[in-house]
RNA sequence: GCCGCUGUAGCUCAGUGGUAGAGCGCGUCAUUGGUAAUGACGAGGUCGGAAGUUCAAUUCUUCCCAGCGGCACCA
């Protein structure tokens, strides 16, 4: 039986609809039911997302994607941009259209105009965007031979997209999409029509400058972002958990909490109060105790160092915008961007044997680097920061089971301060770079091998790598979701080589070591920000600036809250009191509101029988324990958890 | 660095072409109250900096600085 003719549709559940002709998902979806006919969104086709406009000709394994799927965010996203760029071209004919992607949590479109969007213009917009959507246009797929594709966008005055499809290979059909009157350049697929889009789904959130692809010798196009879900609930909860995030943003608190603060005399250069620097300093014990366990011994170098190093290091090269400068003396000093080549310093002065090999050197290094202004962001990137940087020099053979120690060590590091969420990156060789490429393969080749015997996830960076080797991120993510990166692990066969280090092998000649450069918090200043959002201010008991409140309920209780107070610091507990003529309602909340893990609160029962009454951060309850009990139960949860 | 927005008391913010106001905080006094705000009084500001327009600028204009949102950058 030969039924060419027919075309035959498999659905995910191995059924199979038969039909005469060439067929499209509309039609497919209307005949399975009038729910999944509203429902549905694109269709997949032989795994590759069609337009339900779109006639399917020949056999095809098929799935109707509904908004349910999370497929269909992405789609949806997109519609939106084109809706936004239909509403802009309506308002403003002088515009030139560019690109316009879904992106995380949204979309944006990218338009060349003279004067730049105002916010008052995002409401006009968003309005027309409604408008469109209420007109429920057809968004119709249709394609168009390369060479034509360019002449019919530069006959529209579209420059921007006629460039972008000149630049797609010669002879490929290009795909347009028509919505109203407007035409646009895309892959799609795309929705059948505007008013699938919710009009109460979406929102545009901000207007802001970028580059024409991304490139900064490029004109500046105005951007316009958006929010777009599947209900208005949704777009609503998500509004609500970006405000929740912006109450977490480690600015606000830092300020709040009297942490740090920034001033114009120093921009991008933190002030750390008593506050803030306990907690510092809290971490730079733990990680102190930390480096000595994995066998690291710890130096201190120069603050600056002449030019002549970093030319032989080759950061003059590539990093000189980056330094800040000192004459003096008839030289010139450049502030210490990094801290290897003092490290190499070190090594260089020790004649070093083949058993002294691996050799870690660990620095607490505070660094200057001159950020580009727009760059600065709160504590997360500044022009002067601290690392907790270490260079292990090593031989070849032993990078692997480096990598795999730190590795170790690294989450061990982040677990005990509560992160257990860790994204790693592999960054494999830049443009612009040091040594061979013999070198390069090398150094790619042994740290791939040591991450894949580490056992971690990662995913591949191309082209991120350090100037002198190739390297693991380790990143953490703040609370509005930016990504830092924290932690790094890098190979480096070119510094060794540039500062002439070397050691003496069991063949008694010389031989150049490998350098391995790697951190684990990154900078003291990125990572306390990103502990602070991660925490939303709430430090756990052996970080906490202050530990414990005591206060009375009235003044006849003073001296019983001193004694009190006396204990807990004896015990090298950071305690505070409060003996203020207030009600105990107001301190409580005062504290509460400071984010005291604990308060303890004596009155004339406490006072008699030797207690205090313990009020926990973020409960109600309250439990009167015996006072020594009470003290040693918070000396034992003050504990760094590496010490419990 | 680029585009846009913002910059007023310690903090959060209002306001005006005729040299400023609130709440919290701070100080003094009163109050001694059992777990998220007791009351009264008081101190505190060259309105980010410089120049210009004006009889008069915190307010309008220009430049600079810093912060914020993006872009680029993040070795």
């Amino acid at each position: 039986m030969n039924k060419s003719a027919d075309i035959a549709l498999t659905l995910p559940d191995g059924s199979v609809r038969t039909y005469p002709g060439p067929v499209t998902g509309s039609t497919l979806a209307s005949d399975i039911g009038p729910g999944l006919a509203k429902a549905a969104i694109v269709i997949m086709v032989n795994g590759e997302q069609w337009d339900l406009s779109r006639a399917i000709e020949q056999n095809s394994d098929v799935a109707i994607i509904t908004n349910r799927d999370d497929d269909a965010l992405e789609i949806l996203r997109h519609d939106a941009a084109h809706i936004l760029a239909e509403a802009v071209q309506e308002l403003f004919p002088e515009v030139q259209v560019t690109i316009g992607p879904a992106i995380d949590n949204g979309f944006y479109y990218d338009f060349a105009r003279p004067t730049p969007f105002t916010t008052d213009d995002l409401v006009i917009i968003e309005q027309r965007m409604v408008e469109i959507i209420e007109r429920d246009e057809d968004i119709i797929r249709s394609e168009m031979d390369r060479d034509a594709a360019v002449k019919f966008f530069q006959d529209m005055g579209e420059a921007y997209k006629a460039e972008l499809i000149a630049a797609i290979p010669e002879g490929q059909a290009i795909t347009l999409y028509r919505q109203g009157d407007f035409i646009d350049l895309c892959r799609g697929p795309h929705l059948p029509s505007t008013g699938r889009l919710g009009k109460d789904c979406f929102k545009l959130m901000k207007v802001a400058g970028a580059y024409w692809r991304g490139d900064s010798n490029n004109e500046m196009l105005q951007r316009i972002y958006g929010t777009a879900w599947r209900t208005k609930k949704e777009l609503k909860a998500y509004l609500t958990r970006l405000e929740e995030a912006e109450k977490r943003d480690h600015r606000k608190l830092g300020i709040q909490m009297k942490l740090f603060h920034f001033q114009e005399e120093a921009a991008g250069m933190p002030f750390w109060h008593p506050n803030g620097w306990t907690i510092y300093q809290q971490i730079e014990t733990y990680m102190r105790r930390k480096q000595k366990q994995y066998g690291y011994q710890e130096i201190n170098t120069p603050q600056m160092v002449d030019r002549v190093l970093w030319e032989k290091s080759g950061h003059a090269d590539k990093f000189n915008e980056h330094m800040f400068t000192v004459e003096s003396d008839n030289r010139t000093y450049a502030l210490k961007p990094m801290n290897c080549p003092c490290h190499v310093q070190v090594f260089n002065r020790g004649i070093v044997s083949y058993r002294d090999l691996p050799l870690r050197l660990a620095e607490f290094g505070s660094c200057h680097r001159y950020e580009p202004s727009g760059a600065l962001h709160g504590l997360m990137r500044v022009r002067s920061f601290v690392q907790d940087d270490a260079h292990i020099f090593c031989s070849e053979d032993q990078i692997t089971d480096e990598c795999i120690t730190f590795c170790k060590m690294l989450l061990e590091v982040y677990k005990d301060f509560g992160f257990e969420d860790v994204k790693v990156k592999f960054s494999d060789r830049p443009e612009i770079r040091a040594g061979n490429d013999d070198v390069w393969d090398k150094a790619e080749a042994a740290l791939i091998a040591a991450v894949n015997s580490s056992g971690l996830d990662y995913s591949l960076n191309p082209g991120e790598g350090a100037f002198y080797g190739p390297k693991l991120e380790f990143v953490l993510t703040d609370a509005i979701g930016r990504d830092w990166q924290c932690g790094t692990f890098q190979v480096d066969y070119v510094l060794p080589e540039r500062l002439d280090a070397h050691y003496i092998g069991t063949d008694n000649d010389k031989h150049r070591p490998v350098m391995l450069h790697r951190a684990i918090l990154g900078s003291f200043e990125r990572f306390i920000g990103i502990l602070i959002e991660e925490h939303a201010g709430r430090f756990p008991m052996w970080l906490a600036p202050t530990q414990v409140v005591v206060t009375g309920i009235t003044s006849e209780q003073d001296d019983y809250v001193r004694s009190v107070y006396e204990q807990l610091t004896t015990q090298g507990l950071r305690a505070e009191m409060d003996l203020r003529s207030e009600k105990i309602n107001y301190k409580v909340r005062e504290h509460s509101h400071a984010k005291t893990p604990a308060i303890f609160v004596v009155g004339a029962r406490e006072e008699k029988e030797n207690t205090v009454t313990v009020r926990r951060l973020g409960s109600k309850q309250q439990q009167t324990l015996d006072l020594t009990d009470a003290i040693s139960n918070l000396t034992l949860e003050s504990l760094a958890p590496d010490q419990r």
